[in-house]
DNA sequence: AAGTGGTCTAGACCACCTG
DNA sequence: AGGTGGTCTAGACCACTTA
């Protein structure tokens, strides 16, 4: 059982921030989330059952679901349950990803693994994924193609500790999302990002990659992913080229 | 009064799409806003006086505040009341510009108006539009700058219809956002918008522009803005300088 | 003190899915 | 038929603002 505001008044000076019921309960429901009791995919108990068990009414754990719904943690499903947020079983291949063809057309895009390795990070890498300098990373370089033509060039690091067995073995052989990947086989569930956009002209090595000549505006982005409580485990350098495609987004 | 699903099965063959009562308050009171019955800034009447108005709890017309919340049309104050957004009063100046110095000096940029004209819209302005080839259309050009450097050039058209007596003393003598002003003085409330971004090479205009050599590499950024009902009313082509300066995004 | 949004409850019933 | 999420109600009480 979850006090709500009786016991406020005991702490010191300072106000103490009041929180609802329903956000300790979410507090509750993420920590368990977090520490795995229910993985990816999952369906978690019933509101009515989650009410019984906290003691408090189905109401009250909606809202607390409510918000971790629009979290993108978890996915209700009418008739069905409440599940655990996954990259899998999502139709869309490349969930973060923002470039579109302008045409329009939905073509897949195809992945073309160029390496994999594991290095020692760089003083910028261990600052973006809060490592020390040193600290050991596994690397990927990647293509993306509409078709035949290259459209993203990918630079991933991720932390060694987290990845253990990651190998270009395995992800030549997975089909779906590489999050999917992460999920599954690490269990690393990325849940936001923040992206840094710029333009720069391609040096001699990506004009290479791309079939351009060097100079040509490309659209660097720069991606830091996050998985439970803002803990970054994922940064990731692209290229995007932009003649033929563009990235959207939305604003509101 | 209205009714939520007694009368659904009347319907023909295909399911009619059940709606729960509180999207159809919904739909009124986001009619009523769309019609000006209150004006940006101003408060709505209480969630009670609401109910009481459409006969149904509380509850429900909470619920339908809450989506038009979510969506940024209203904004609700704990103990004041509910008011219907607006670009003024807002804490930000350029509430939709998402570029940032890399330094993360929160500095404002400053405004420098270069051109305000009537014009004919081309094809393409037209078609973004929603207009004919042809009709009238305002077209506004400007720079942001960071101190003494330019970092940003718009080019905005915006339909004539609806601006009818914009003009560059207008806009000079207006401090606050330039949503506001469209707010205030033409009834035009900017509720979303859509971007489309690519990186290219400065021409001789630009480069110019930004004292900048010809061929640097340039944001394109081209955004799309709509009113209530989904209608485009603005449409801005801007240039941005990501040397010193990047485009953050959020992903989730 | 009065008014507004915010929380919480208990219960009823509806819509949707699965067996 | 039974279970799950989704809606709606009526009422009580809390937190915050303004007068």
């Amino acid at each position: 059982m979850v006090h709500s505001s009786s016991s406020r008044s005991a702490a010191a000076g300072s106000a103490a921030a009041f929180s609802p019921l329903y956000r300790q309960i979410k507090g509750l429901l993420t920590r368990d989330l977090q520490a795995g009791l229910w993985k990816p995919g999952e369906v978690i108990p019933s509101e009515f059952e989650l009410a019984a068990r906290f003691k408090v009414s189905q109401g009250t754990v909606r809202k607390a679901i409510d918000e971790l719904a629009a979290e993108n943690l978890l996915v209700r499903r009418q008739g069905r349950g409440t599940f655990v947020a996954t990259h899998a079983e999502q139709n869309t291949q490349y969930r973060f990803l923002r470039l579109t063809s302008d045409a329009g057309g939905r073509r897949e895009l195809q992945r073309r693994l160029l390496e994999c390795k594991r290095a020692r990070a760089g003083v910028d890498v261990a600052r973006a994924l809060g490592l020390k300098t040193g600290d050991s990373v596994v690397v990927l370089r990647r293509l993306l193609l509409d078709g035949e033509t290259p459209v993203v060039f990918d630079e991933i690091w991720l932390p060694g500790r987290d990845f253990k067995n990651l190998s270009s073995e395995r992800l030549a052989l997975y089909r779906g999302p590489m999050y999917a990947l992460f999920e599954a086989e690490f269990g690393v569930r990325m849940i936001r990002a923040e992206e840094k956009i710029r333009a720069l002209a391609a040096d001699a090595d990506s004009a290479q990659l791309f079939g351009v000549a060097p100079g040509t505006p490309l659209l660097s982005v720069e991606r830091l992913s996050f998985t439970y409580g803002e803990r970054p485990v994922e940064l990731r350098r692209g290229l995007y080229r932009t003649d033929t495609h563009h990235y959207r987004n939305e604003l509101s």
